[in-house]
DNA sequence: GTCCATCATTGGAACGTTCCAAGTACCGGC
DNA sequence: GCCGGTACTTGGAACGTTCCAATGATGGAC
C-alpha cells in the first residue's frame, strides 16, 4: 500500500465512491455495494476488508446516484399549514423529523392553499422529486386527498383517522374520547357532580368525538350531564360561551381545547373566581400557554404518534408489493392535572 | 405522427424523459436540454417544437438524475428545534417554504441536540444529501455554527445577526430596537410619561438590543426612564416581576415578548385594573395568543424576512464563484395596536 | 470559389449507484 | 476425472441528466 493513493474522482469535492473504497479493498464496486446492501452474498473476510476501506475513506453512499437507480428518495412530504398554529403542529414536526432520521428518512415540506392545490402539487413531489410517500395531517369528513393517492399507488399516513369511514389508508390517531373521558374521571373523583362541557361547533370529527367521551364518562358514573355550549377556537368567542356556561353553575367544566380552556380561565378571573378551587377547568393538547398558565389539560403522545406514522408508511414504502393490509394506530392521551383543576 | 408512439421506458411509472421528448420533436436529447436550460443556443422554431412536444408529454426533468450530474439538489437544510416553540417559528416556516418554492428549492428539516450535534450533521447533509445549504435560525453569541459553514464553503444564511461581530456570511434580521421603539413612541403620542419596560435578563443579542429602543425612545423625546425588570421568558416568572414593575406605578408598560406581555395582563387583572384604560400594555412578536387576548404587540414581517433569506442564500448558491460579498437585510417591524393598548 | 467565423445541433462520456447475467473457484459424489 | 451444485465475485448496462468537444450548415469577405 504506497502511501494514502486515493484514486478519487474530480468534481466531487474529494469524496468517496464506491470505486474508490473498491481500489482500496482490492475488490470490485458491486461487492463493495454488496458489502452494504446485502452481506449474506459476501465471503467475511472480504466483507471485513470493504469495511476497513469504507472507515479509512470515509465512504457514505450518495443518495442521489442510488434514488436514480432504485427510485426511492427516502424522503416524505409533509404538508406545512398557513393556518394558525394550534401549537400541536411544531411539536409534531419535531417528533416526526426525529422518527424519520431514525430510519433514514427525512421530511420535505411543502405548502397548499387548500386540499385541492394540495392535490396538484402530489404529482410534482411524487413524480420530479421522487418523494417516497406523505404524511397528511388535519383530516376532515370529505377529505379527498387520501383518495386520490390510493388511487395512484403512492404511499401514504395520515394523523388523524378517516372521518368518512373509509379504509384505504394507514393512519394514526390519539383517541381524543378517551382523552376526555379520562379528564371528566379525574373530576368526578374529585367530588364533581355538575361538569359541564365546552365544545366545538357539531358535526362529525375531531370536536364531537372529544365531547363524546364526557358524555360517555357521566354516562358510566350515571351522572346527569352538566351544561355544554358549543363555540369556534377562538378567545372571544370562548369568552361569551364560558359566560353562559357559569351562570349554569357547573363545578367543573371540560373544554375541547386549551384556547377555551384558556376562555374560562379569563372569564373566571373577571368574575373574581378562583380556577381549580370555585370551578375546576381542563383544557387539551397541553400547549405551552396552557402549562404557563397552569391550566389542566389532556397530552397527545406526540412522539409516539409520530413513531407510528414513520413505522407504518415506511412499512408500506419497503413492502416488495406494496399491498399490506392497511394499519391502524390508536393512542391515547394522558392528563396533566394543574391547578385548574384542584392539583399542584 | 402515427398514434400515440411514446418512447417511454419501462419501470419509469411511465414518465417522460429527455429521450422520449426528443424523440418526438424529433431532435436530440442534448437539444432538449438546452431548450430548458440555455434557450439562446437553440433556433426559435426548434425551440417551438420542442416546448410543444414537452406539453404534449407532460415532461418534467428529474431531479436525482440532474443532481447527480451537477452536484445541486435545490434543497436547503433547516433546523428544526425542540424547545418549546414561541409561536413564531410555525410562522416563519410556512413562509420559508412558500419563498423556497417560487424559485424552485425546497426545505427539509433535520433536528439536533445542540450546536454541535448540528454541526455533526452538516457533512451528512451536504456530502450524502447535497444540500446545497443551510438556513440557521436563533443565532446566539458565541454561534460556532456558521464559522464552521463558512470554513468549508457551505452556503447560508441566518435569521438572525451575528452577536460577535462576525462577517462571513450573509444575514438576515428584524430590527428589535426599532420595533420597541415605535411601541414607545405610540405610548408617548398617547400621552404616557412614566413608561417601564419588562425585558429578559440583560446580556448581548436579542434581549439587549429590544431594550435599547424603549431607551432610545425614551431619550429622544427627553421623557426619565420608566422602571425597569427582567426575567426569564416565563409566566410565573413574569407574574412576579409584573407585580414588581406595577407597584413602582408606571402607566405603561412595554415588554420584551408577548409572553411577558401576558404575564402583565394577568397580573393587571388579578389587581383588578384593565389594560388599556389603567395601564398600557404592548408585547411583542404578534403571536396568536396576544391576537387573541387583545394584546398590542410588535409584528415581524416574517414573510420578507423569509423572502430575503431565500435570495441571499440562493445569490450565494448560484454565484459562479461563490465569492459574492455577504449581504445583509435589516427589516423593520411594525406595531399592531390593540385593546390593551387603548386601541380598538 | 475558397476560407473563416458564427450559429445550431449532435454524439459520447460522465455523475455514482444498483440490477442482471455471467463468470470463477471450490467441493463432494460417483 | 468428470459432473453438477454452491458460494462468492465480477463485468456490463442502465437510471436521466448535463458537460465537453466535435460536427454540419450558413453566410459574408476576399
Amino acid at each position: 500500500m504506497p502511501g494514502s493513493g486515493d484514486s478519487r474522482s474530480p468534481g466531487n469535492r474529494g469524496r468517496a465512491t464506491l470505486g474508490s473504497v473498491a481500489a482500496r479493498a482490492g475488490v470490485s464496486p458491486q461487492t463493495v455495494s454488496n458489502v452494504l446492501n446485502a452481506p449474506h452474498l459476501v465471503r467475511s473476510d472480504t466483507a471485513e476488508r470493504v469495511r476497513d476501506a469504507v472507515r479509512e475513506l470515509g465512504y457514505r453512499p450518495h443518495r442521489a446516484a442510488r434514488q436514480l437507480r432504485t427510485r426511492r428518495s427516502h424522503v416524505l412530504g409533509l404538508r406545512v399549514e398557513a393556518a394558525p398554529g394550534d401549537g400541536v403542529f411544531d411539536r409534531f414536526l419535531h417528533a416526526l423529523t426525529d422518527a424519520a432520521a431514525e430510519r433514514d428518512y427525512r421530511i420535505m415540506l411543502y405548502t397548499a392553499r387548500g386540499d385541492e392545490a394540495e392535490i396538484a402539487a402530489y404529482s410534482e413531489l411524487y413524480d420530479r422529486w421522487d418523494l417516497d410517500g406523505f404524511v397528511l395531517t388535519s383530516t376532515h369528513p370529505g377529505d379527498r386527498r387520501t383518495s386520490h393517492l390510493a388511487d395512484r399507488g403512492i404511499p401514504c399516513v395520515t394523523f388523524g383517522r378517516p372521518w368518512d369511514g373509509s379504509d384505504h389508508h394507514p393512519w394514526v390517531d390519539v383517541d381524543g374520547a378517551a382523552g376526555t373521558r379520562a379528564a371528566t374521571d379525574h373530576l368526578l373523583a374529585a367530588g364533581h357532580r355538575r361538569i359541564g362541557f365546552l365544545g366545538w361547533p357539531a358535526g362529525p370529527g375531531v370536536g364531537d368525538d372529544r365531547m363524546s367521551g364526557w358524555q360517555a364518562a357521566l354516562d358510566a358514573a350515571e351522572v346527569p350531564h352538566g351544561p355544554v355550549a358549543r363555540c369556534h377556537n377562538d378567545l372571544t368567542e370562548g369568552r361569551a360561551a364560558a359566560a353562559a356556561l357559569l351562570d349554569a353553575g357547573p363545578t367543573a367544566l371540560v373544554c375541547v381545547s386549551d384556547v377555551l380552556g384558556l376562555a374560562v380561565l379569563a372569564e373566571l378571573t373577571e368574575r373574581g373566581l378562583q380556577a381549580g378551587t370555585d370551578v375546576a377547568v381542563v383544557g387539551f393538547d397541553d400547549t405551552d400557554v396552557a402549562q404557563m398558565a397552569g391550566l389542566s389539560s389532556v397530552h397527545q403522545p406526540l412522539v409516539e404518534v409520530a413513531g407510528a406514522c414513520v413505522r407504518l408508511i415506511t412499512r408500506l414504502i419497503e413492502s416488495p408489493g406494496g399491498s399490506v393490509p392497511p394499519e391502524r394506530e390508536l393512542l391515547t392521551p394522558t392528563l396533566v392535572p394543574r391547578a385548574s383543576s384542584g392539583a399542584g
